[in-house]
DNA sequence: TGAATAGTGTCTTTCAGACAATATGCC
DNA sequence: GGCATATTGTCTGAAAGACACTATTCA
């Protein structure tokens, strides 16, 4: 058996990376941020943007590292999503990646395009271009998590600006979850729910009545029993 | 920017392991397999078995063949866990892990130790020994997954040989989420998500009414909507 | 006053949870 | 007959889901 923990005289090892699908919601869409491939293989395929882990930094802050490179934003939602080992998952060597999922507010984050990469942009997951690796394998992992995750946390908090109208909540909840969600019933839950609080300021401008302007009581995720 | 995909020209890379965490409800207790190390650090410790990952195989690939070497079986619930990378975790070198947790039916699985392990054994996780490296983190994290599934999945399966008594089945419950259950509303809940069946045949031999002997329909994991 | 969105309540159905008595086989 | 476990149903409260009208601001 190979045990645990032997000091590994293998001079061969995996490389080990994270791969960060930053996901938005902006004009009534789910977005995610891909990067264009300024290299061979897949070059001028999109993909999701990523890296090596450095050998003095966690998994999770070789995560943040890419957000800001990518995005320019710290302090965002950050989870780890899933471990991708398959050997023949980069055709040029074996990579294992650390698939993380990152949640920013909409509207106004540019994208960097990295050293490598002609292009960043942002993408309706409705319409993703052909990705490279088994890109589409991992995007298809954090939609689905994200979709869960939305029902039984708070996790909304992160996609949305520190105060918004119940309608944002709402819409952000549709176009997640791809379904209509009755007005009622979303904010009879809600409000239930206990999460969210009236700032006592006004949503002007429009031509319409007024909303309410509602924050997050905390925002921290936190998961229903 | 560090750039997706790039070949990396370091030399100095982490080393990728799997730790895979064995469970299965033994003698009304849910019970988990641990090592004792022969070597040094931590020599003489419980710790999580594991091992390097081949430069051939899947990460699953090297988990099942660690769960083969270790409790001699095959073909039992195997599910990715989560990945711990902080560089700290192993004071020898930089180790990345990626955790799995198997489930196996209970009894008669005859634990063997490892090549570098002086001994095998099950532990009630109600009574663990002081675990090496983060193998306590490691194990929360594990422990509060499989709660968690195994009320929205029907996960359970795995823990039970073909043929079992719906009291069996209560127990498996009782026994992880570490409360008494109401036999009445139990049955009815699992009777209702249709997900077991009547054998026909009865468990006979006790010295009281014989018990019909259920089957689970589907083998697989199932996630309940 | 018309357009656009905000805000609100009832009814029905479903599910979770509390709760206790009878049935059957073995000794 | 006594012991040990199997098996079964009702009631109540909470939450989910269907459903439509009035309110308010601005142009």
């Amino acid at each position: 058996m190979t045990n645990t923990k032997t000091i590994s005289t293998e001079n061969q090892r995996p490389a080990v990376t994270v791969d960060v699908l930053v996901f938005t919601v902006m004009d009534d869409q789910l977005m995610v941020a891909l990067i264009k491939r300024g290299i061979a293989p897949y070059k001028g395929s999109w993909a999701i943007p990523g890296g090596f882990v450095h050998l003095d930094e966690s998994l999770e802050e070789a995560a943040r590292r890419e957000i800001e490179e990518e995005a320019g934003v710290t302090d965002v939602f950050l989870e780890q999503l899933y471990t991708f080992g398959n050997p023949k998952r980069d055709p040029r060597m074996r990579v294992v990646t650390v698939a993380y999922y990152a949640l920013v507010p909409g509207n106004r984050i540019t994208l960097a395009a990295a050293t490598d990469a002609a292009e960043a942009s942002w993408f309706p997951v409705s319409k993703l271009p052909p990705l490279a690796f088994d890109h589409q394998d991992i995007m298809q992992c954090a939609i689905e998590r994200l979709k869960s995750k939305l029902e039984y946390s708070n996790i909304a908090y992160s996609l949305l600006p520190p105060r918004f109208r119940l309608s944002d909540l709402q819409k952000v909840y549709e176009v997640i979850l791809g379904t209509p969600l009755d007005k009622r019933n979303f904010r009879k839950k809600i409000l239930s729910l206990n999460l969210v609080e009236a700032t006592g300021k006004m949503d002007t401008g429009g031509a319409h009545r007024p909303a309410q302007l509602y924050r997050f009581k905390k925002r921290k995720m936190i998961v229903f029993s």
